[in-house]
DNA sequence: CCGTTAGTTCCGAAGTTCCGAACTATGGGC
DNA sequence: GCCCATAGTTCGGAACTTCGGAACTAACGG
């Protein structure tokens, strides 16, 4: 199976985050790994509230997060583990995912409350 | 002529920010207003870069950026005058905006570099 | 081996973006 | 008042993206 690709740290680029972000799925499966530390397998992270997404749908959520620098994913066995590259991220673009989450945290009825507490301010 | 729409600043939601501005002529687009305070006329925007921008595709740049809460339009005559909703969006999500500025900044061949200054850290 | 679990790929339908051309609104000159 | 120029908007089609079901592949357990 072929290997997954990750950006270095400097090839990583705004829009890419800003794009991956956009979308509240896939910023409430970012969330979900950056608070696990390290989600086992995507299906760790299949339902968002009470919306249960689609395999095909979460496989590629989870690449777009992998190749706009967000996540870093390995395969174990059958599964896929994620985690967070945060602390890469925060020392290229200081801030830039503290505002991001702590925004979605403070909409109401977003499912990134939680996050918020994981990103000191 | 159909009045111009802008929403509550508590209606304004995350992901309509981060989508405007995940696309980097709309965010040095608006890097240009905050700069200019006011900018008079979306042609005064019209080049990003040494790219031209057509009118047809900046008219609805500027709309994105309205319809997300970023900036504030006005008829004046003839022309329209955008100004940046920087303060309110500031008030709402702290931290937000200036993080996502100064990426696009620290990002080599941005045509946001003069912007960060505007951004107190 | 065969079954099961975990994820990926494929592909069609639905939606979005881009931009040229045609259009509309406003103000200035005469 | 009428015409022109200027500034933006709308329309529409081609190109691209996103979504999700079905079929596929990979790894492990028995």
């Amino acid at each position: 199976m072929r290997p997954l690709f990750h950006p270095a740290i400097e090839d990583v680029r705004p829009e890419a985050i800003l794009h991956a972000l956009a979308d509240p799925s896939r910023a409430a499966i970012f969330a979900k790994i950056m608070q696990a530390g390290c989600v086992e397998a995507c299906s760790a992270v299949a339902a968002v509230g009470d919306r249960v997404i689609p395999k095909s749908s979460l496989s590629n959520h989870i690449k777009v997060l992998r190749e706009a620098g967000l996540i870093r994913s390995e395969r174990h066995g059958v599964e896929v583990r994620n985690h967070s590259r945060w602390i890469e991220v925060e020392a290229r673009f200081p801030g830039l995912l503290a505002g991001i989450i702590n925004a979605y945290a403070s909409d109401v009825g977003s499912d990134l409350r939680a996050a918020s507490k994981t990103v000191a301010r």
